[in-house]
DNA sequence: CAAAGTTAGTTTACTCAATTTACAAAGTCA
DNA sequence: TGACTTTGTAAATTGAGTAAACTAACTTTG
C-alpha cells in the first residue's frame, strides 16, 4: 500500500451523520439499557440531535424502546435497547476434518448450531457441505427485517482481499476462489479470513479480552497459528500474511522445517510436538494428547515432565511475540489450551524469569475459555461488523 | 487501551471543515505545484469549497500563489504553492558520545546543522549541551510567520507519552522528565521518541521508503533496534515498548543477554557482534568496523568470510521479522548500513532460501541512504506532523 | 482573426445536519 | 405543595458544502 494512493474521505454532511449515527448505535448496542439523555452526556452531541438519531435507528429496526428506567432525580428516562433479533450472522470455522457453523443474532449470541464431519482436503465436497450447513441455517433462521446479514468462514490458510484462498497447506487447497463461489450461489456478503484472526476477534469480542485493544492469539493445534489485533484491528500485514510466528526460527540450526526455515518454533511448540515426544518418551506410537494429559491427571511423573518441558518451549516463542508486539494480552488458544492446568505455572514463570521488565508489566498471558467456539464466533463477528459498516445502513 | 474508553469523535461542521482543509492543505504539500482546480478534481470537493479553503491557507501563511501554470486547454490555472518556511522545526538524535541536531523548514529540508561531542552518561551535562544545540539553532532560524514550531527528540532508549525518559541503557539513564524539562525552558512543544521508531519515520518520509505505509527500519548498531511503521504510523505497542526484536531470542541455549533472555539476535548480528568476531578472528583486540570493512575491500579472505557469515544471522532474524510482521519493506540502517556491499547479496540469498514464499512476494529488503540523518530527520518530522495536526491551525 | 469551445476560479442561492434556545412533561425532595 | 431536576421535543439559527450560473482567460478552428 502505498500512502494516497486512494483519497482519503471527504468531510461532507453525510458523513457526519454516519459518524453520529454509529456513535449513537454503538452505545446503544454496548451500553444498554441506555437512554437518549445519557448517550447525549456520553457522546457530547445535544439531545436533540440524539432523539432525531434514535428516531431513525428504530425505524430502521436496530433499537426499541422499552418502558421507563431509574430516575436521576427528574424525570425517568425512556430505556434503550439494541435490536438483536433484526438480522442474524452465520459463522463457520473450516477445520481438516470437519466443519462447525453457527447461526448467530446481532450481538453474536449462538442461535443454532451444526457440526458435520467431513474430509475437507476434497475441495469439491468440502464446498458441498459448507453449502448445506448454510442452507440449513438459512433456512432454521427466524424471519426478521434485515434476514441474513453476511457470512463469515475461518479457514486454515491465506487469503486475498477478494476472499480467494491463496494457500491452505493442511487442507491441500491452493486458489480456491471461495468467495466468489459462495456469493453467486447464496447471494449474501461472505468473509474469509485466516482462522487465527478470526479467533483473535472472536477473543477480543466474545471471550476474555473483551474490549481488549491490542493482543495476539496464539492459536496451538497440528502447527501454531497467530491473529494479531492491534488498536481493535486485525493487522493482515502487507499482503495478508502476517502472523507467521509459528514459523519463527528459534534455534538457527534446528529442524527444518516445510517450510523453507529451520527450527521453526511450531516445531517445538505445537500439539504435534508434545505428542510426538510423548509418544517417544512412552514408547507407545498411538499415544493421544487426552492420553497424555490424563496421564498427567492421574500425577504421572513422565508426563507431568513432558508438560513442564513444553511450556518452556512455548514461553521461548512468547517472549518473542512479547519483545515483538508489547502487546496488552496474549491468549492460548487451540486445542492445546487443554492442557492449562499444567501449562500455565511454569510458562508465566518461564516468562517473567527471561522477559523484559518493562514490556512485561502490562502484559497478561491467559487461556482461551471460548475453546473451539472462538473461531465460529470469530468469523461471525466479521460479517456482523461488515453490515453495521456498509453504507446501507449509514446513508439510508 | 481499553476500546470506547475515550469517546470517539464526534461529527460536527468543525470537523469536516478540519478534515477538509487538511485534505487540500496535504495535496497543496505533497503535489506542489498544484492549482485550485486540480485540487477539486483529486478531492472530490466542489471548486467553490476549495477556494474558500485554499483562501484561508494563505492567510494563514501555509500556501501562495506563483503566477500562471500551463494550460490544459482553457484557461491557465493559478499555481499554488507550499510556504514551508512558514515555520521551522528542530530534530536531535541524541547518541551515548554526542548529538546532532538540524534546523528544518516545514518541508524537512535541513537548513542548519549542529553536532556536538558530549558524553551524554552525564544526564546533567547532556541537557546543558542539549540546550546549546537547541538556542543556537533557534538563533540562527530565519523569522517566520510560526517562529519554530516544536523539537523532536530521538533517544537510544524508552520513553512513555509524557516524554520521560524511563529507561535509556546505553546512556545510563532512569526517569528522566526530558520533555517537561525542555519545555519548561523553551516553551515549545517537545518529543521524545525512540531512535529506531524515529529512524522508521524518517525513512518512510524522506529516504528510499518514501510513501511506503508498512515498513520495519532495523538500525543496527552497538545493538539492534526496530521500528516499526504500519498503515504510515508508528506502532509502540501496549505501553510504549514495541519493536525490540533485537530481543528476539534465535537460540534457546545461546549466550544470556543482559535483559534476561539467552540467544538473542543482536548478541549475533549487531555491529558488536561482528567487531567482537572480527576480534577473535584476527587475534587483535583493537580492530573496529572500519578496519574490518577496509581489509574486505582489499578482498581479504577472512574478512570477506566475516561478513558473509554476519549476513546470514541477520538474515535469521529478518526471517523472523518477515513471517511475524510481513512488511512491505525492510530498511537496514545504522552504522553497519556501511556495509552493504558486502552484506547485501548473500542476505537476500539466504532470506530466499529460508523464508516462506507468500509473505516474501512483495518484500524488498534495502539498506539505508539516509544514514545518521534519518533519525534527525524523522524527530524533525514528528515536530512537524504534531504541528499540522495541532487545532491552532485547524479550528482557527 | 473572430467565433466557438474549454478550463479556472468566483458568486449566489440552497441544502442539510448540528447547535442554541425555549419549553413541555414527568419526576424528586423538603 | 412548590421549587428544583431531569428527560425529551420543537423552532429558529448557524455554518460548511453543493449546485448552478457566471466571469475571466486561454486555445482551437474555420
Amino acid at each position: 500500500m502505498v500512502l494516497g494512493e486512494v483519497m482519503k474521505q471527504t468531510g461532507d454532511l453525510s458523513l457526519m451523520k454516519k459518524l453520529n449515527k454509529a456513535l449513537v448505535l454503538e452505545l446503544i448496542r454496548h451500553e444498554s439499557p441506555t437512554s437518549r439523555a445519557r448517550i447525549a452526556e456520553k457522546t457530547g452531541l445535544t439531545k436533540a440531535t440524539v432523539s432525531s438519531l434514535v428516531t431513525e435507528l428504530i425505524d430502521a429496526n436496530l433499537a426499541y424502546e422499552s418502558g421507563a428506567g431509574e430516575s436521576r432525580g427528574g424525570r425517568k428516562p425512556v430505556t434503550l435497547l439494541f435490536q438483536e433479533k433484526a438480522g442474524y450472522a452465520i459463522g463457520i470455522d473450516l477445520g481438516t476434518d470437519g466443519m462447525t457453523a453457527v447461526l448467530t443474532d446481532l450481538n453474536g449470541t449462538i442461535v443454532d448450531e451444526r457440526r458435520k464431519k467431513n474430509n475437507n482436503r476434497e475441495t469439491l465436497s468440502a464446498i458441498a457441505v459448507l453449502g448445506s450447513c448454510i442452507r440449513e441455517l438459512m433456512d432454521s433462521a427466524p424471519t426478521s427485517p434485515y434476514g441474513i446479514i453476511g457470512i463469515g468462514i475461518g479457514i486454515p490458510g491465506f487469503s486475498d482481499e477478494a476472499g480467494n484462498v491463496l494457500f491452505a497447506p493442511n487442507l491441500g487447497w491452493e486458489n480456491v476462489p471461495l468467495q466468489s463461489l459462495l456469493e453467486q450461489e447464496y447471494n449474501l456478503p461472505i468473509v474469509i479470513e485466516n482462522e487465527a484472526n478470526v479467533g483473535a476477534l472472536g477473543e477480543s469480542r466474545y471471550g476474555l479480552a473483551k474490549g481488549t485493544a491490542n493482543l495476539v492469539h496464539v492459536s496451538i493445534g497440528a502447527g501454531i497459528g497467530t491473529g494479531i489485533l492491534l488498536k481493535g484491528e486485525l493487522y493482515r500485514g502487507a499482503s495478508g500474511f502476517s502472523g507467521e510466528m509459528g514459523h519463527i526460527s528459534i534455534h538457527p540450526d534446528g529442524k527444518p522445517c516445510r517450510c523453507g526455515n529451520v527450527g521453526c518454533w511450531e516445531l517445538y511448540a505445537s500439539e504435534n510436538a508434545l505428542v510426538d515426544a510423548a509418544r517417544k518418551e512412552y514408547e507407545d506410537p498411538d499415544i493421544t494428547l487426552d492420553g497424555l494429559l490424563e496421564k498427567a491427571e492421574q500425577g504421572e511423573e513422565l508426563a507431568l515432565q513432558l508438560l513442564e518441558e513444553h511450556a518452556r518451549y512455548l514461553g521461548v516463542g512468547l517472549i518473542n511475540i512479547i519483545n515483538s508486539f508489547n502487546p496488552e494480552l496474549i491468549i492460548l488458544g487451540g486445542r492445546l489450551a487443554a492442557a492449562e492446568k499444567w501449562l500455565s505455572e511454569p510458562l508465566q514463570h518461564f516468562v517473567e524469569s527471561r522477559s523484559l521488565p518493562y514490556p512485561r508489566a502490562k502484559l497478561d498471558i491467559r487461556f482461551s475459555q471460548l475453546g473451539d467456539r472462538a473461531t465460529v464466533l470469530g468469523a461471525a463477528s466479521i460479517a456482523i461488523a461488515n453490515f453495521f459498516a456498509s453504507p446501507k445502513l449509514s446513508v439510508e
